[in-house]
DNA sequence: AATATTTTTGGACAATGTCCAAATAAAAAT
DNA sequence: ATTTTTATTTGGACATTGTCCAAAAATATT
């Protein structure tokens, strides 16, 4: 494991358990056995250790979303699920996320340019559960994106806040389940089949 | 005006203008004509601080949202654009929610009591629709009692991120919107005339 | 007019992120 | 093998941050 790496993972860690902005670079060097500056030789600012993090969370998440063919809303959920559990791993920066959009200029800048892409990705996957005849043909896309948009981006700070008790895994549980009735009224008697079957195959 | 109060008031100013994490103390007191220790003679900490604007949130809060009987939808959508609207007049608080529950220890500590009251509370004018047959009776409240959470702490982040460029007003317009399209699909026939009303009502 | 209380001040403190010249280690070239 | 070049690591400095405190100044009370 070289250098560079091993700093990323203990940062992640140490961002994961006290928050970003209450991990000085001391801290994180004592714990790797080296000096604050060699981690600055690697990532010269706080801000470009915290953007490299979140490059990361990026790819992970581009992995998982790729447009398909005959979406249903089983690969929706699923692909869902699966951003739950990098945000997870990532928490750190969905905790912050506003600061560090406000303040790292890496992050702000790299976002401007994915952020449309991303909401457009979703609203082109509901338009294919459309086509798939899983969703009414009157669902309101833009009010269920933009809700989800919220949900996708804020529910691990709401969960820290209010739902700290559950474990990671009731937490995810409980937001897929938001996901899943605000979509309810909205899906055709095929779409619910498929929410009911994703639902009851979890829980 | 008292010192105390000049200082809460510039605070505000510049903690919603720039985040609170952003405006330190001797710029604050730079700007009040003041020395730093004068600002620490009112508030010893800057926590202190933050702690007595939230406070003053939670009390015009408090304002608006009282509990009535017979409350209609308009009543509950008029309660809401209250609290949006102190929401933006104390938008550095809700920007920064997050790290202030983790790091405010009287926050943290006043939230705690009066997250459940509050959420309650949310239910409670829910049922209280529903009994006005408003609701129909197999909406689930909690489903949509939760969603309402989530929108209400995050609105404004989520605008400050995405939706910059709108003018406030338009910002609140998008998220009532929202949950205006929410409900509908548990509105009775006569909630919907009401829903329909407000929304014409102005916009 | 003297005393007590409240308010304001300047300067200190430790902790933070950042930076840099020098020392060391490793690699490449001779 | 020795020298030169490059990559990595180090200790110490810097300005900035929130916090603190003893003394000065202003105000209120006796």
């Amino acid at each position: 494991m070289t250098t560079k790496k091993s700093i990323l993972d203990k940062a992640l860690e140490m961002f994961n358990e006290k928050g970003i902005e209450y991990v000085g670079m001391r801290e994180l060097a004592a714990s790797l056995n080296m000096r604050v500056s060699n981690i600055t030789y690697y990532f010269p600012t706080k801000d470009d250790l915290v953007n490299q993090l979140s490059i990361n969370l990026s790819q992970l998440n581009s992995e998982i979303v790729v447009v398909q063919e005959e979406l249903t809303i089983s690969n929706f959920l699923d692909m869902l699920e699966k951003v739950f559990r990098n945000h997870i791993k990532f928490r750190c920066l969905l905790l912050s996320f506003v600061h560090l959009l406000q303040r790292n200029h890496f992050i702000s800048l790299r976002y401007k340019n994915t952020e449309k892409d991303r909401s457009t990705a979703i609203l082109r996957m509901l338009q294919s559960l459309m086509e798939s005849t899983l969703l009414k043909t009157d669902a309101d896309l833009d009010f269920l994106a933009s809700t989800l948009a919220l949900i996708i981006r804020f529910w691990i700070s709401e969960a820290s806040v209010s739902h700290s008790k559950l474990s990671e895994q009731e937490q995810i549980k409980h937001y897929l389940n938001i996901v899943i009735k605000l979509f309810l009224p909205y899906v055709t008697a095929k779409g619910k089949r498929e929410l009911v079957a994703y639902y009851k195959s979890r829980y």
